[in-house]
DNA sequence: AAATATTACTCTACCTGTCAAAGTAATATC
DNA sequence: GATATTACTTTGACAGGTAGAGTAATATTT
């Protein structure tokens, strides 16, 4: 399991271009990480539900309440015009840390 | 630039690499990064000096004093045996890391 | 000689993202 | 009826990063 505190300032990064595939609820994107990782990564569910307030008040993506399906009323996100421009821009940024820090990692092993 | 708090939690691993190279003090390691960097990444003075105490208090680096040479009196660094294990664990988080998140960066530009 | 720039480190108060813990509520299974 | 699972919310705390202000010594400019 990789600590969280490293993956930080990258949630908004993940959680974006799950929803940008399509329209998705919290649950099934704390699902979808796991998967996707095979466990290696899992978003807690607070810190979830927090990414959403954040990037909800921001207009980069809006909520609309979903189906009641075997448990809670599901609350599902679109990602807006302009989360995709913002997404747009933290897939360039990742490019340009992973250049900075491999700058520093070169040689180590 | 790069964002800072998209480099936080790897700056452990930076600030060690250069100290692993040889001792070093805090304005050498700020200006160094600088340089290595192009000025693409810039870490704030008291960020490093903070950093500084946390991985000395974890007994990952050393202090002592040096020189006194245009200017104030220079505190050198040294990265001790544990420092050692811990900067080499860093590295292959940072490729674990880097696995992960381009597992959600894939096909986007 | 005085003023300014540069080198070099320290401390405090604050901000932000993450998260443990506890809670609410509905459906499915045993 | 009890338990498990799905699904979301809120609160309070913590840790890393940072602006800003301060201290102090040497070098350069005026």
């Amino acid at each position: 399991m990789v600590r969280s505190d490293i993956i930080r300032g990258h949630l908004d990064a993940i959680i974006l271009r799950l929803i940008s595939e399509k329209d998705r609820y919290g649950y099934e994107i704390s699902q979808e990480i796991s998967l996707r990782t095979n466990n290696r990564f899992q978003i807690k569910e607070a810190t979830l539900y927090a990414v959403f307030q954040r990037l909800e008040k921001k207009d980069i993506i809006e909520a609309y309440y979903g189906d009641v399906s075997h448990g809670g009323k599901r609350k599902y996100y679109r990602i807006t015009p302009l989360g995709k421009a913002y997404l747009s821009e933290l897939v360039k940024e990742w490019s340009a840390v992973k250049e900075i820090i491999d700058l520093f990692m070169e040689g180590l092993e």
